[in-house]
RNA sequence: GGAGGGGUGCCCGAGUGGUUAAAGGGGACGGGCUGUAAACCCGUUAGCUAUGCUUACGUUGGUUCGAAUCCAACCCCCUCCA
């Protein structure tokens, strides 16, 4: 199977600016591709799943990711996909997202071939120092206005009749710079991003053909939304992160665990290093059992990022929790002070304190909504204080907030 | 610079002096059904030390017993004209 076959396969190909000559290209040769990453949040999220997992793909035919870390462009703000303004991050904040990005890309790409090892870029390198004068003179000519309006991300603002500032209107102009520093830095010939990045994309590959005269090529991977249109990588308490700190092995499980049945095929294909051959295997034997497939879907995805061991650890907690009922399971654990004891500890608190409401109040209707039970027991007052029955308990207290979240109270010293 | 339209809760959107914490929809969460899925049905959806209090309809003031609703100034967006 060629680059571009399993790539189809697996369903990463979008669009493609010349897929026969690329095509052509990576069978013969080993090329340097990008993908660039803004500095937006403290982590990525699922959203951003696909991009990791081209990479790591290309990289298994040899070639080598170039991950551009945004540290210039975030400071600007990438219209595409928004309807509105983002807010400015301060320089600090975009260090510290731009550290934590690092750490996620360690975990997927591969760094065993000294060949297609990853290399990482920061476009503040050549941002930062443009001059804007001679920036106009040199590059701005190649950009015209009545394309850059023509382009989805400014029309939906124009149509949305939302303001789109002329800092935001510059974010592809420099997108497409990007990809013309790395062409000549580099010898980076290929861009890839979702399936939003398309003309920004295709501005860089036009401004380096015309600056360069060089054939370059752009590649997009589908948006990835599930079976019911939404966006990937949202669920019950936000978006699925990649940092470890951010979400636990065992929540990560469980969003691949709660994949809706159409999508688990596709998935597999997109988020797991299972082969074509293992996948239509699984596909024909499971047909009937589509629950043990997402198990398989989870313990991969999960080994991915966190490791085996926490895959199959989280496995085993879900099994407890799940089939056998046995809430004896590996539990996110409140420790509680015998101080903190000599004063009524409401149930409410403690579900705050997991986070598992969004305040007080929000606690509080989760209680008289019928969600809350304390070692399987029905809760109904909001105002339930846990002390009497912790003291009771040997064991400490197993309360559950709606049918999968879970947490334990225990008492110590 | 001129004329007109507009800014409402997470989002869309109704509301033009009085039980309005604000209709309706979407989303989200919870319950039911199930398979930890989907679909469907029901409920919840500002905060808090809670039969009450505080904050909320661009911002700041004003009129009024009472304002998202009326007035003034300001900020922002849109359309047309210059």
């Amino acid at each position: 199977m060629t680059l571009i076959e399993e790539l189809k396969f697996r369903g990463f190909l979008n669009q493609c600016t010349n897929e026969e000559t690329l095509n052509e290209i990576i069978n013969s040769n080993k090329i340097k591709f990008y993908i660039g990453f803004d500095c937006t949040a403290k982590s990525l999220h699922v959203g951003s799943l696909i991009q990791i997992m081209i990479m790591r793909l290309f990289q298994k035919y040899g070639h080598t990711p170039i991950v551009l870390i945004g540290k210039g462009t975030t400071r600007i703000g990438d219209p595409s996909g928004k309807d509105e303004t983002r807010k400015i991050l301060s320089d600090d904040e975009i260090d510290l997202n731009a550290k934590n990005l690092k750490q996620v890309f360690d975990r997927f790409l591969l760094s065993d071939n000294e060949d297609s090892k990853w290399i990482t870029r920061d476009n503040s390198e050549w941002l930062d120092k443009l001059n804007y004068v001679n920036f106009l003179r040199d590059y701005g000519k190649h950009f015209t206005i009545n394309k850059m309006l023509s382009f989805d991300s400014v029309k939906i603002r124009l149509d949305r009749e939302q303001s789109l500032n002329f800092v935001e209107f510059n974010y592809m102009i420099f997108q497409a710079y990007d990809f013309f520093e790395l062409n000549n830095r580099d010898n980076c010939i290929l861009q890839i991003g979702g399936s939003d990045q398309w003309g920004n994309i295709v501005n860089g590959v036009e401004l380096i053909k015309r600056a360069s005269g060089m054939e370059t090529f752009g590649l997009t991977t589908p948006l990835l939304t599930n079976a019911n249109g939404d966006k990937m990588g949202k669920t019950a308490d936000g978006a699925v992160w990649l940092n470890e700190d951010m979400l636990s092995a065992y929540d990560y499980w469980q969003f691949w665990r709660n994949t809706d049945d159409r999508d688990v095929i596709r998935f597999l294909k997109l988020f797991t290093d299972l082969g074509k051959k293992e996948i239509e295997t699984i596909e024909r034997e499971n047909a009937d059992n589509i629950n043990e497939t997402k198990i398989i879907l989870a313990n991969e995805a999960t080994a991915m990022l966190h490791g085996f061991d926490e895959a199959k650890k989280s496995q085993e907690t879900a099994k407890d929790i799940f089939t056998n009922n046995n809430l004896d399971a590996d539990l996110p654990t409140i420790k509680l002070k015998s101080e903190e004891l000599n004063y009524e500890v409401l149930l409410s608190d403690l579900i705050l304190r997991m986070n598992f409401a969004s305040s007080k109040s929000a606690s509080r209707k989760l209680i008289r909504g019928n969600a809350v039970k304390i070692d399987k027991e029905l809760i109904k007052d909001e105002h339930f204080s846990i002390n009497t029955l912790l003291s009771d308990s040997s064991s400490g207290l197993v309360i559950s907030v709606g049918k999968k979240k879970y947490f334990r109270v225990i008492a110590i010293e």
